[in-house]
DNA sequence: TGAAATGTTGGGGCG
DNA sequence: ACGCCCCAACATTTC
């Protein structure tokens, strides 16, 4: 007889090694592969356009692999726990199996899903969003790590799974109603940001290109931002087209056998995704993460209002050029360079001094792979508030980070064209241009460029200040 | 996965 | 020859 499993997709865009997935095809003659808009996402403030559009774009390609091996998704949208329900009814399916997420929403969302199907059918959640599932962790005393290094320690000692490839071939039920995939305006989004396209065929062709070209000299090359020295694979992470385990199997594939410098590269990378995993433990352990700080008595820093400030911050024009330049490339192509990311938000929180919550905010309206996870715990650690955080005194300087990091100036340019012409011994810091060059070199501060918004130095003194306050 | 202030050392210019 | 000063280079401490 037919028995049937509904494959609930949601950050898991993917056929090769989804958990859930695999387990519903051995379990059951036919799989209901469905995805469900929810409207209580699609309307959040901080769901951004880009990440939306690089759905949709998801979607289409899963469908696709799906239709290419005999299935097809089931497009549905409202409330899950309602569409579910209803999908049961028309299908007669024994359970609803799906990848567990990490987010409070998404938790709460589930429970809703258990609770409404409680005597209906089966509800099962399965781990397959990390390489080390974020309950599999913990110290010798039972305690959830809140230090990365010691959990590195700890997680590269646990063999991480194999991937499992795609099921072959799927049966799924005839006649089954499935909307339309719908356009990027009718879900109420419009941007004119280009993106990676989404799906799990450009998520592996990127893997294995980054593999081949950058991965050996990944520890060398991936904190200059001028350089495709990253992998550039964080929207698919964050999507699920990309299975974690397949990632971290392809770095130690391409490693084997290497040892000392010759797999630093590797290594690194694979520390990455561990700071992956290791912040999406943190907001299934301590979900008050999401709206306050880790470390609690931070709540209570004097942030500043600022709201001038804030929005230079946020249009690349705080006079600061590798700030400027970080702020303009998220702006107009939905992603930014981690070093990047760091030193801007450095420049919000110690600079400008601006909560962090607003620049993580923002981060979530404009990044193409804005998670909750991962994007609050890098604004925690760079505004000293979080687990593992810098500690407060450690400051950004945006002129030495820029020297640092963008020697020749390369990448400042390519984002901030107006300083185009501006000699590398004063790209980081056009204020110092000896006033006779400002002219033939085109960065007359007010009319080409700005001037620097603030004092580094005196806001420096400020930012330590506020800390000191709460020590 | 800091930066700045402060301390120490040592070479060289100079009287 | 010698002490003194300057200062760069490096190390240490402090925030």
């Amino acid at each position: 007889m037919t028995d049937r499993i509904i494959h609930w997709f949601r950050r898991d865009l993917r056929l090769d090694d989804n958990t859930a997935l695999l387990a519903a095809y051995d379990g059951a003659t036919e799989v209901v592969p469905v995805f469900i808009f929810d409207r209580a996402i699609l309307s959040r403030p901080d769901t951004g356009p880009v990440r939306v559009k690089f759905l949709l774009d998801a979607l289409a390609a899963l469908d696709a692999n799906l239709r290419a091996r005999g299935g097809a998704l089931i497009l549905r949208a409202g409330l899950p726990e309602e569409e579910l329900a209803r999908l049961v009814a028309e299908t007669g399916a024994k359970a609803v199996y799906y990848n567990r997420d990490v987010e409070p929403f998404a938790l709460a969302r589930d429970a809703r899903v258990a609770e409404r199907l409680r005597e209906t059918c089966a509800v099962r959640g399965f781990e397959d969003g990390d390489l080390h599932p974020p309950d599999s962790i913990k110290t010798k005393g039972g305690t959830v790590y809140t230090v990365f290094t010691p959990y590195k320690r700890t997680a590269l000692a646990i063999p991480v799974p194999k991937p499992r490839s795609a099921p072959e071939a799927f049966r799924v039920p005839a006649g089954l109603a499935s909307n339309p995939l719908p356009t990027l305006a009718e879900l109420g989004h419009a941007t004119e940001v280009q993106i990676p396209p989404g799906g799990e065929g450009p998520a592996r062709e990127r893997l294995e290109g980054f593999v081949r070209r950058h991965l050996a000299d990944y520890d060398r090359e991936r904190d200059l931002p001028a350089k495709t020295g990253t992998s550039g694979l964080s929207p698919y992470l964050r999507f699920g087209c990309l299975s974690p385990r397949r990632a971290f199997h392809a770095a130690e594939d391409a490693t084997a056998g290497l040892t000392g410098p010759a797999r630093a590269g590797a290594d690194v990378w694979i520390s990455e995704l561990l700071w992956r995993d290791f912040y999406r433990q943190i907001l299934f352990h301590f979900s008050y993460v999401e709206n306050g700080s880790f470390k609690k008595s931070y709540d209570e820093l004097a942030w500043e209002r600022n709201d001038d400030l804030f929005e230079a911050w946020k249009a690349g024009r705080t006079g600061f050029p590798i700030v400027d330049a970080g702020m303009r490339q998220l702006a107009t192509t939905g992603w930014m360079h981690n070093r990047v990311r760091m030193i801007v938000a450095s420049f919000l929180t110690k600079d400008l001094l601006i909560d962090w919550r607003r620049g993580e905010r923002h981060f979530m309206e404009t990044l193409v792979d804005g998670d909750l996870a991962a994007n609050n715990g890098g604004w925690q650690w760079a505004a000293s508030t979080g687990t593992d955080a810098q500690p407060y005194f450690r400051i950004f300087n945006p002129v030495s980070q820029g020297q640092k990091f963008d020697p020749t100036g390369a990448y400042v340019k390519k984002y901030v064209p107006e300083l185009a012409s501006v000699p590398e011994k004063w790209i980081h810091e056009p204020w110092n241009l000896p006033l006779e060059y400002r002219k033939p070199f085109r960065c007359v501060l007010g009319t080409d460029y700005p001037y620097p918004v603030v004092d580094h130095a005196r806001q420096r003194e400020k930012a330590l200040a506020l800390f000191k306050k709460i020590e």
